[in-house]
RNA sequence: GGGCCCGUGGCUCAGCAUGGAUAGAGCGACGGCCUUCUAAGCCGUAGGUCGCGGGUUCAAAUCCCGCCGGGUCCGCCA
């Protein structure tokens, strides 16, 4: 709705899009006038005025002022009933912009060797988002974990495996990290074991059969566990896209003879690609002189799968990827391929120190789920009218919520100190916040209903500064969602439906629903549902359980 | 050494792409609100040289240059 308000403002101005924006003193304000007063060399309040006396009424215009050179557009009344009732009448539909195409997500794709933690959920966590949000936008959007079975790390996970056996009683991922820990130490005190895994890398490369036998052991060892994992965040991915598959299906040989043909390769024993012309210092590899093929070379491969499958594909990368990320992306530019969107997230830390799965200094995700649970659930005990199930639903819900608000609220190009004090507190600016209000929205409805629920008549007419500010929150969904997708930023929407619920919880301070009289109980009541949806809808695109009661 | 990212009240962040109207929140502090729709809530008060220094502009947290502090990358690793 907001959408078309706006695309109102800008046709009847005649003006770029630029200057037209959100501001605090009107739905949308223009400051073109100040560009023309200068070039004009003219007074930016006389030029604005001008410029609104030429202006030609429309539906969802409802009013303009000129203030100090600034045009200030308000909504009208229509615009504000027809936004509530499209709420009401799309409800689980409300929100879409009707975008198109087919995009490829690939998000957390942490090496197998042992349980996510908590940096590797950052990424899960706006990933997953993003592609709800794509989905919500109506494009057609798959995900996909891109599974690292070539790597060192898991040939030395491999080795540990077999010296060591793990505990078969531990979940499976932590199981095998004790595996790659331990082994990583015994390569420390003895280097000659560096020859047994190159072997094995080699072998597994080549299609040894005793090698791959064993890296798919160890390798879905580790991804039961992160399934796992990610199934408590409300996360799951399409499918799970082994490297190994592009050196077997003959991806791998299709770029390299792509590269070649290009006259990229600088064949001097080892393959490689020299990129000085685009800035970068030293060369690409892309086959080792044993003839074996690099991490970039099979991730270059998947892309090609991902060019002549998908219209738009979005990676979810750690910061530390930045220099190959690029370098992929230039690549594949060479080769007259579409490179993928990357969003880079910077690192998750301990006050301590940076972790490090190899030397077993991390926090896993799993016991952080576990400790935000409890903590939740000691809140929860306190409400008497929940049973011990829904307490425990609630919890879950609350916790795993907490959880995913307090990493996707953050813009992903900023560093966070991981801290177990904020991690554990369910007050404002939260999850539970979000929730706790449409809970509370949940709760009015159902008592309107016990009590005969009237027929929804919401009436501009009657709205306070309030509800007219609540309902403009709403008619911005779509908008925000147009936004987030364009930009990559899911920390964008979890800003705006904290802003619908603080605008909720502002309105149900001094706005008594129940209690009012005939015409304005419909009238709020149908607020009140429309608040609902939109929250509902929100915390979905969240990964956040809607709870009706908490 | 070079590249990239970050630096906004005591703490955590939004705003920066496309410069504009008094720089917004939350936590913490202090003071209030539960015989009234869920107090996981609400209201009020205090608290800011937007890292520092220059520049561009009628206008800079936002753009440009330099510096400082923190992070990260610079393997025939992934």
């Amino acid at each position: 709705m907001f959408l078309k308000f706006r695309e109102e403002v800008i046709k009847s101005l005649k003006v770029d899009e630029r200057f037209v924006k959100e501001s605090d003193h009107a739905d949308l304000a223009c400051t073109v006038a100040f560009k023309i007063a200068k070039e004009q060399k003219r007074d930016p309040q006389e030029v604005a005025e001008e410029l609104v006396s030429e202006i030609e009424p429309t539906e969802y215009i409802g009013s303009i002022e000129v203030v100090n050179g600034y045009i200030n557009f308000f909504v009208s009344e229509e615009f504000l009933e027809d936004t509530i009732n499209l709420i009401l009448d799309q409800d689980y539909d409300y929100g879409s912009p009707n975008m198109k195409g087919e995009v490829l997500v690939e998000h957390t794709s942490a090496n197998p060797d042992g349980p996510l933690h908590i940096g590797h959920i950052r990424n899960s966590i706006i990933g997953d988002t993003l592609a709800r949000i794509m989905k919500k936008a109506g494009l057609n959007v798959r995900t996909q974990y891109y599974v690292n079975d070539m790597g060192r790390q898991i040939a030395i996970t491999a080795l540990g495996f077999v010296r060591f056996g793990i505990d078969e009683s531990k979940k499976p991922d932590h199981a095998i990290v004790e595996a790659y820990i331990r082994m990583n130490e015994e390569l420390e005190r003895n280097p000659d074991i560096e020859e047994e895994v190159e072997d094995l890398m080699i072998r597994y490369e080549r299609g040894d059969r005793e090698a791959t036998e064993l890296f798919r052991r160890v390798v879905e060892l580790a991804l039961e566990g992160i399934k796992e994992t990610l199934q408590k965040l409300n996360i799951q991915h399409d499918e799970f896209v082994w490297e190994s598959e592009f050196v077997r299906n003959g991806y791998v040989d299709r770029i390299l003879s792509m590269l070649d043909e290009r006259g990229l390769l600088k064949k001097d024993g080892a393959w490689m690609i020299d990129l000085s012309g685009l800035g970068y210092e030293k060369p690409v590899v892309v086959r080792r002189e044993n003839g074996t093929t690099l991490y970039i070379t099979r991730d270059l491969a998947y892309h090609l799968w991902k060019n002549e499958n998908f219209e738009r594909f979005v990676n979810v990368l750690g910061a530390d990827h930045k220099l190959v990320g690029r370098q992929l992306q230039d690549i594949l530019r060479l080769l007259g391929l579409k490179p993928p969107e990357i969003v880079f997230f910077e690192f998750v830390s301990l006050p301590e120190g940076s972790m490090s799965t190899r030397r077993g200094k991390f926090i896993s995700a799993d016991e952080l789920i576990d400790r935000v649970y409890a903590e939740a659930r000691k809140i929860v005990e306190n409400r008497k009218e929940l049973s011990d199930e829904d307490k425990d639903y609630v919890a879950r819900a609350v916790a795993v919520g907490a959880l995913r608000f307090d990493f996707v609220k953050i813009a992903p190009e900023k560093q966070m100190v991981f801290d177990w004090r904020k991690a554990l507190d369910f007050e404002r600016q939260t999850a539970a916040y979000i929730q706790y209000s449409h809970a509370r929205c949940c709760s009015i409805l159902r008592k309107a209903v016990e009590k005969g629920m009237p027929d929804l008549d919401f009436r501009a007419e009657l709205c306070t500064k309030k509800e007219r500010d609540l309902v403009v929150l709403l008619s911005k969904f779509s908008y925000v969602i147009t936004k987030v997708v364009n930009e990559l930023k899911p920390n964008v929407f979890a800003e705006y439906l904290l802003k619908v619920a603080n605008a909720f919880n502002d309105f149900y301070r001094d706005h008594p629903v129940l209690k009012a009289e005939s015409e304005l109980r419909m009238h709020r009541l149908a607020i009140v549902d429309a608040t609902r949806i939109v929250l509902r809808n929100g915390l979905e695109l969240l990964g956040i359980e809607p709870l009706e009661r908490m």
